[in-house]
DNA sequence: GCAAAGGTGTGAAATTTTCCACAATTCATT
DNA sequence: AATGAATTGTGGAAAATTTCACACCTTTGC
C-alpha cells in the first residue's frame, strides 16, 4: 500500500463512471472483463488496480455493481461533500459555473472570485462574484476545499499563491502553465492546449501509438 | 527510439512552453537545470526526454533557447498548419470557439458542427454552424485534421464515429467518457471532472503524494 | 595555455508499473 | 454431492520508465 500508481487513480475514476452507467441501466453484476473492455484496459489491470485497496469481488462470481460503485466512491473520497470555488470569472470560469453536473457527486460551487472591478459584486449563474481580497475570509467561512484556477496564464501563479495562503487543499489548474505549490496541496492540470499539441505529435508519429488488444 | 514514453511527450510540451516564455523575456541560453526547475522535474529527466530525439545542446554550455524551441516545435509537429473543427456548439464549444490562443501555433478553427436545428446555419464567433450531415464533405473540403468533441457524454461515441468516418486523424475528447476509435486515430481526453475526482482522492490521501526535490 | 567550473549525452542500475499464470473460490447443473 | 465452468486475487516475471554516475566537451579565469 506504500505507493499507488497515479494511472491507477485515473482508471478508478473511469471504472466508477462505468459502474454508474451500468447501475443506471439496471445491471446488477459485472466482471473485470466487462470493466476492462469499457475502460479499454486489460482485465489484469482492473483487478490489480482494485487490489491496491482491498477485495471487492467474489471469486467465480465477479462484482456486484452497487457494492463496487459504493467502494470506489469511498476510495476516491466522493462520498462526502466538497466545496469548490472558481478563481477567474472570464469565459471559461463562467462556462464552468453554469455546468450542472457538479452536484452529481457531492461537489458544490460555493463562491466565485475575480480581480476585475467590473465583475466584482455582480451575480453570475446565481453566484455573487467576490474580489480577491475576500478570498481568505470566504474560503474559511464557507469551508472551501478546492479551487478552479481559470485566470490567464500570466496570473496563474499569483492566484495559486493566494489560494494556498487561504488554506485551500486542491487546485484544478486550467491555465497552460506549471504552477508551484507546497507539497501538501494537490494540483491537477486540465490543459487542453497541451492535449492539442500531443495530438499533433501522435498524428505525425503514427508508429508510436500504444498497442491495445 | 522504438518507443517513447507518453509522459515524455507531455513534458516536451511543457519544455516548449517554458522556452517560449524565456524567448519572450529575451533570454538566449538555458540549461537542463533551469528547464527542470520550471517544469518541476529532474534535470536528468529533461536530458533523457530530449535524448529520445537527438542532441540539441552543447556540452559545457547548455542549450540555445531559439534553437531548442524550434527543434521542439518540429518534433511536436507544431511547425505546420493544423485545421480543427468543433463538434457540439453548446456552452463549452462556444467558449472554445471564442478562445484566441489557437493561432499562437498554427491551429486554425475551420468549422463548427451541431445536430440541433436551432443552431445549424447560425454564425457563432464568426463561424457558420454546420449540421452533422455536412461533416464528411466539410472535413474533406477544408482539410480538417483534428476534432474537438464537446457534445454531451451520451452523444460522444456516435459523434466520434462520425468524425472517424469522415477521416479525421485526432480527437480532443472533452466528454467524460472513454471513446472507442480505430488504432490510427489518436484521442486525447481533456476531462475536468476526472481531474476533480483525482483531487478528491489526493486530498483524503495526503501520504500518497509524489516526492519532489 | 592550463586548470577549474559548468553542463550535456548516455549506458546501466534502480524503481515503478504492467502483465501474466495460476491457486482459490463460487455458481450452475445434474 | 460431485463436476465443470467461470472469475477473482496475487506473487512474481517482464517491461517500461526514471534515476544516476560519469565520460566528455566548452567556457572562463588566470
Ligand atoms: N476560453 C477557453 O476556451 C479556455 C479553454 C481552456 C483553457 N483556458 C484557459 O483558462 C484560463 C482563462 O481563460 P478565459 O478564456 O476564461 O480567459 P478570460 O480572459 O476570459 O478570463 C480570465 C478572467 O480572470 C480574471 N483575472 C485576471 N487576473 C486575475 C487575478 N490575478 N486574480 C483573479 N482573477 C483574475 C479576469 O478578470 C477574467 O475575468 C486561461 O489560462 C486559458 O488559457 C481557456
Ligand atoms: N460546460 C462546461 O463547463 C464543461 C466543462 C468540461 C467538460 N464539459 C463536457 O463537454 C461536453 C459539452 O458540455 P456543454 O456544457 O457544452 O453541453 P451543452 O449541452 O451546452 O452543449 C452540447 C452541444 O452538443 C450538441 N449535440 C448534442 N448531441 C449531438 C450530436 N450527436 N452531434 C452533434 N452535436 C450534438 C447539442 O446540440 C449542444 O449544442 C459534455 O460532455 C460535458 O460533460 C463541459
Amino acid at each position: 500500500m506504500s505507493t499507488i500508481p497515479t494511472a491507477t487513480i485515473s482508471r478508478l475514476v473511469t471504472y466508477l463512471r462505468i459502474l454508474t452507467s451500468l447501475e443506471n441501466q439496471g445491471i446488477k453484476n459485472t466482471s473485470s472483463e466487462q470493466l476492462a473492455e469499457e475502460a479499454q484496459v486489460s482485465a489484469f489491470q482492473v483487478r490489480k488496480d482494485l487490489a491496491y485497496f482491498g477485495r471487492f469481488g467474489t471469486r467465480g462470481a465477479g462484482y456486484t455493481v452497487p457494492t463496487l460503485r459504493r467502494e470506489l466512491r469511498r476510495i476516491l473520497g466522493l462520498n462526502r461533500p466538497w466545496n469548490v470555488a472558481i478563481i477567474g470569472m472570464g469565459r471559461l470560469g463562467q462556462a464552468i459555473s453554469d455546468y450542472p453536473h457538479f452536484e452529481q457527486y457531492d461537489f458544490s460551487l460555493k463562491a466565485c472570485f475575480d480581480n476585475n472591478a467590473k465583475v466584482i459584486g455582480q451575480t453570475m449563474s446565481g453566484h455573487q462574484v467576490y474580489g480577491m481580497d475576500a478570498l481568505p475570509q470566504v474560503v474559511k467561512e464557507k469551508g472551501i476545499d478546492i479551487g478552479f484556477l481559470t485566470v490567464p496564464q500570466a496570473a496563474a501563479q499569483a492566484a495559486a499563491d493566494a489560494l494556498v495562503a487561504a488554506g485551500i487543499k486542491g487546485i484544478l489548474n486550467f491555465a497552460p502553465v506549471v504552477i508551484n505549490v507546497p507539497r501538501e496541496v494537490h494540483v491537477e492540470p486540465v490543459d487542453f492546449l497541451a492535449g492539442l499539441k500531443r495530438v499533433s505529435f501522435y498524428i505525425i508519429n503514427p508508429g508510436l501509438k500504444e498497442e491495445l488488444a
